[in-house]
DNA sequence: CACCTCATTGACTGTTTTGGTCAATTTCTA
DNA sequence: TAGAAATTGACCAAAACAGTCAATGAGGTG
């Protein structure tokens, strides 16, 4: 995404951020310029001169999300055993969203947009979950050492909607440090109880 | 919550349907009484000739909402069996979602609501999770099922999270029967994972 | 220091949106 | 068929909005 005026980096971040957050919570059209300056304290004119209006600055997050979020994941899938790479997976989500707390509610929310122009402009619209994992994230992975009866595909989801809990519970006060170690509480438990016991 | 004026009941259902939305979506200050009645399908007049103005209909949907949600919990809490109580609670909580499908989201948003002459209002503003479990459900119920390093509290709480993301999953095509269907596949496969042989 | 350049501010503007009103119309009741 | 009650939506003043721009500040260079 081409910048015609250069942009220091911490203000760039904090921009990114705030606007992230509010564009997250209130979509398009009811996140209003005012708001996402205040949050970045910048002044109103900055962002305008930045990022030109406020459609080029949600496209430009756009581009931004997207692509920090796949970057992250498309890497690092090369652990045989189940619970090690999801444990991997999560760690990574919780890694990113601890850097920016609102990419993965930015980029369900830009799925939302009713707004047509805009979706015109919005190509990639296909994060259907984060992450896409039924085509990246299933093959190739050892299942034989569930107990019976235990489906992957469920367990996946289980453990993948455990951590939007244990995030959605963390919100108001993000230490990355606890979230991991919580996690690892429920992956333990979870490791318990999925596994076969000659496996735990 | 005293109505000064009669309304007739499938109105009242479609305006109430239709605030909850918004005001869950996109808080108190930014649902606006036009987007509502276009909702509901009907004209501006009459809700402010129902409801006085936008605050007496928020709050009123707040005292509605509550109600509804507590009355519902509040009720059957017999049995002793974890797996049957935790299923018969978030049966309840997708039977409360299915009727009104922005009830949770609703009461979840009015915590984040900041305005001060609203807060002060809401005396009641402590719904911190459905159910208020650690208080009403844990008590008397028979952890010994459970394998070793189990915990009890975990456990109810990747159900509680495992019932969210069906629900997220589901929301736009909203078919209750499927959801319980869904849920009772997770549920027999956590039945297995989680408890003792000799009890599943 | 004097000069220039570029980053940054926030008061301001024209426009749109907002909560709320009310005269007019439709629907109900007897 | 008359009168009451329910319902409408054009309308309004006030507020909020995206975007502008003259003014100010900060930093560098000779």
């Amino acid at each position: 995404m081409m910048q015609e005026v250069h942009i220091p980096e911490d203000k760039k971040q904090r921009i990114i951020r705030a606007a992230m957050e509010h564009f997250a919570k209130n979509g398009y059209k009811k996140a209003t310029m005012d708001e996402i300056v205040a949050a970045a304290d910048i002044s109103k004119g900055l962002i305008f001169h930045y990022f030109g209006n406020k459609k080029k600055l949600y496209l430009y997050l756009y581009e931004f999300a997207y692509g920090l979020v796949y970057d992250r994941i498309v890497k690092s899938f090369e652990r045989e055993d189940l619970f090690e790479r999801i444990r991997e997976s999560e760690q990574i989500k919780l890694a990113v969203v601890s850097e920016y707390p609102y990419v993965l509610d930015f980029l369900l929310s830009v799925r939302r947009e009713t707004d047509e122009q805009l979706r015109e402009k919005i190509s990639r619209v296909k994060v259907e979950s984060f992450p896409p994992w039924k085509e990246t994230f299933l093959p190739g992975l050892d299942a034989s050492k569930l107990r019976e009866g235990i489906g992957l595909e469920k367990v996946i989801k289980i453990i993948s909607w455990t951590t939007d809990g244990l995030l959605a519970e963390h919100k108001d006060n993000f230490v990355l440090e606890d979230i991991f170690a919580e996690m690892d509480e429920y992956l333990d438990l979870m490791r318990k109880a999925f596994y076969k016991e000659e496996y735990q």
